[in-house]
DNA sequence: ACAGCCACCCGCCATC
DNA sequence: TTGATGGCGGGTGGCT
């Protein structure tokens, strides 16, 4: 069964949840991205239509931002039974205790399968609600370890800018709401779109390297030390790639290479490579007619099973079924299909 | 679907 | 003394 927030309808309803004390920049990234499209957003696609309907809702009828700003047009609590996507942005007093109402606003659209999203200090909003039990989550650096103390069934991961654990979605500090809200797009409606709206907020499409970029290393520095070995792999994707061959270019051992590289980007080497050889394959697939294996053999997979098996893994659907989503027929319009019949993806 | 193999990951520890 | 590096080996998971 599809999940409860897959594409399936024109209207793909978005609750952005509004607290007083709420981070301006929290609230304005999620109305941005979702919110309107200015014809520009989407010159690529002059023909994609923004399937999200974006509405504020708080518990309270007018809730203060902070000094400057004041939030009109607000809708009650009650409107977030009726929400695919619910995104829930940090507080300036994230310590503070919850509104109980929203908490169990919160955990009623999480039982019903809504997808929730929380930017910044919002997983604590999110951990309050019990939403985050069991679960793998990101928040800002500076809150990690005490977002670790207060809820011991949250596996608090704070290296990366975002994660996607399925239904629940978090990211790190402020502006990785972006990364996370461009991820959402590219999971609802693909590549292209992502990339044409991110092209528009000047935002790189895909940023490399988690938080742990941020954590550890001094302002201005550069993306690290294997910066270029990145670099190298992302040329020669479809190249064989092992352990050492890397650390062989790298001029370093198996295990300093291992060791720094998820110090860098918070992740493994293979796990790293992967996950871009699966990027490759997703831009091949939209943009080419080449057949799956030869995509397979371009984005550096070994075989059309581990394409496969790790598209899967990371993109929740099948290269071929991915492919009829995001490529339309040609002469058709460019929006997806699943967006225009209303059929669930 | 399953089994054997092997590369990878990571904790531990010695060395520089 | 401290921090970075690199080797070793057990556990794990992916590939064939």
């Amino acid at each position: 069964m599809a999940p409860g927030w897959a594409i399936g309808t024109r209207e793909h309803a978005v609750a952005i949840l509004v607290q007083p004390g709420v981070v301006t920049v929290d609230l304005a990234v999620p109305l941005q991205v979702f919110g309107p499209w200015p014809r520009y957003f989407t010159v690529e696609q002059p023909d994609l239509v923004n399937p999200y309907a974006v509405e504020m809702v708080a518990a309270e009828p007018d809730p203060l931002v902070g000094g400057a700003l004041h939030v009109a047009d607000v809708q009650p609590l009650a409107r977030l039974a009726e929400a695919a996507t619910i995104v829930v942005p940090g507080l300036h007093a994230p310590l503070e205790p919850v509104n109980n109402e929203v908490c169990s606003a919160l955990a009623e659209a999480a039982a019903r399968g809504a997808r929730i999203v929380s930017i910044c200090v919002g997983a604590f909003v999110l951990a309050a609600a019990g939403v985050l039990d069991g679960r793998r989550a990101t928040t800002h650096w500076h809150w990690a370890d005490e977002l670790r103390r207060r809820y011991s069934r949250v596996d608090v991961q704070e290296q990366h800018l975002f994660i996607d654990d399925g239904q629940v979605l978090t990211s790190a500090g402020l502006l990785a709401g972006a990364d996370l809200c461009l991820h959402v797009i590219r999971n609802d409606l693909g590549d292209r779109a992502a990339n044409s709206v991110a092209r528009f907020l000047v935002s790189p499409p895909h940023r490399d390297g988690g938080q742990a970029l941020f954590i550890h290393s001094p302002a201005g520095s550069n993306g690290g030390f294997l910066e270029d070995t990145r670099a190298w792999l992302r040329q020669t994707l479809d190249e064989d790639h092992s352990l050492r061959s890397i650390a062989q270019h790298a001029r370093i051992s198996v295990r300093t290479l291992s060791r720094r590289f998820q110090l860098e980007t918070g992740e493994t080497v293979m796990g790293w490579l992967v996950r871009e050889r699966v990027l490759r394959a997703r831009e091949l697939l939209e943009n080419t007619d080449r057949p799956v294996a030869v995509i397979a053999q371009q984005s550096g997979f070994g075989s059309l099973e581990s394409l496969r098996t790790h598209f899967v893994q990371n993109v929740g659907t099948s290269p071929l079924a991915y492919r009829r989503t995001f490529r339309p027929p040609p002469g058709s319009r460019a929006l997806p299909r699943n967006v225009r019949s209303g059929a669930r993806a």
